[in-house]
DNA sequence: GTGTGCAGTATACTATTGTATAGCACATAT
DNA sequence: ATATGTGCTATACAATAGTATACTGCACAC
């Protein structure tokens, strides 16, 4: 346990892939389920949709995602930023003020979030 | 509860997407939100990577993810098959076979499937 | 008649996710 | 002085996801 700007406490957690016992049948499973381990949940596509809508601090990103409760969004962005796609910066001390922001790397999701964002729309038309 | 070919109980399950009481700061959470209500989980994106392999029958699908317990592959099954993605056909009875396969319209989630593939490969590398 | 495979269900449990509500320490606005 | 905003944490609880294990009824092979 780090305490660190008056507020925030990390928890440390492993962020290696956990391999499981048996194989995946392919290595497209693997891939898969690499993917989901970063991404799981119902919340965290939608914080780096917030974040590239140009929302930076947390209550900011809270508000843009209406039925996300503090905990939560607590919770994701520790995760996502474990995972290297969010950064997370200290811009003010007293009153504290924090940054949020996509990595680099995050840009390398937006194709895929693109993706759902299209199949969402179209299944929408569908049903 | 409806009993059919001596094996199978559905629960019927409301399919409608439902709707937050608050509104999605944009469009395209909205469209994230529905596209996470039928492929959320960790399993069946898996499943449908799996009957795209060719497996067709239960035991197949659960043999080709190693970890998947059947309580959970019943689950994820029905889920699919509500949502449209995947089908399930009776082909004998007495000894009774099933066979599963993706329908038509999961055709459509290829794109986004093929993405959540070629992410988990590229972030291998990059960890 | 024993073991195997088929297509699942049933029960019990744990873990994770999600909800609800309250609170803190500080600051600024009224 | 009171309310509001910031960036969170804490506690308690409910709901859902996931695990573990056993079992059923039928058919077929040995």
């Amino acid at each position: 346990m780090v305490k660190e700007a008056k507020t925030r406490i990390v928890k440390v957690k492993k962020t290696a892939l956990k391999e499981p016992a048996a194989k995946y049948s392919c290595p497209e499973m693997k891939y898969i389920h690499d993917t989901l381990y970063v991404l799981n949940g119902k919340w965290k596509m939608l914080i780096i949709l917030s974040l590239r809508n140009g929302n930076t601090r947390y209550r900011e990103i809270a508000r843009s995602i209406p039925l996300i409760t503090f905990r939560m969004l607590s919770k994701e962005l520790k995760e996502l930023e474990q995972n290297k796609i969010i950064s997370r910066k200290v811009t003010h001390d007293t009153p504290v003020m924090i940054e949020y922001a996509l990595t680099e790397y995050s840009k390398t999701l937006w194709p895929l979030i693109r993706e759902m964002i299209n199949w969402g729309k179209n299944h929408r038309k569908v049903i």
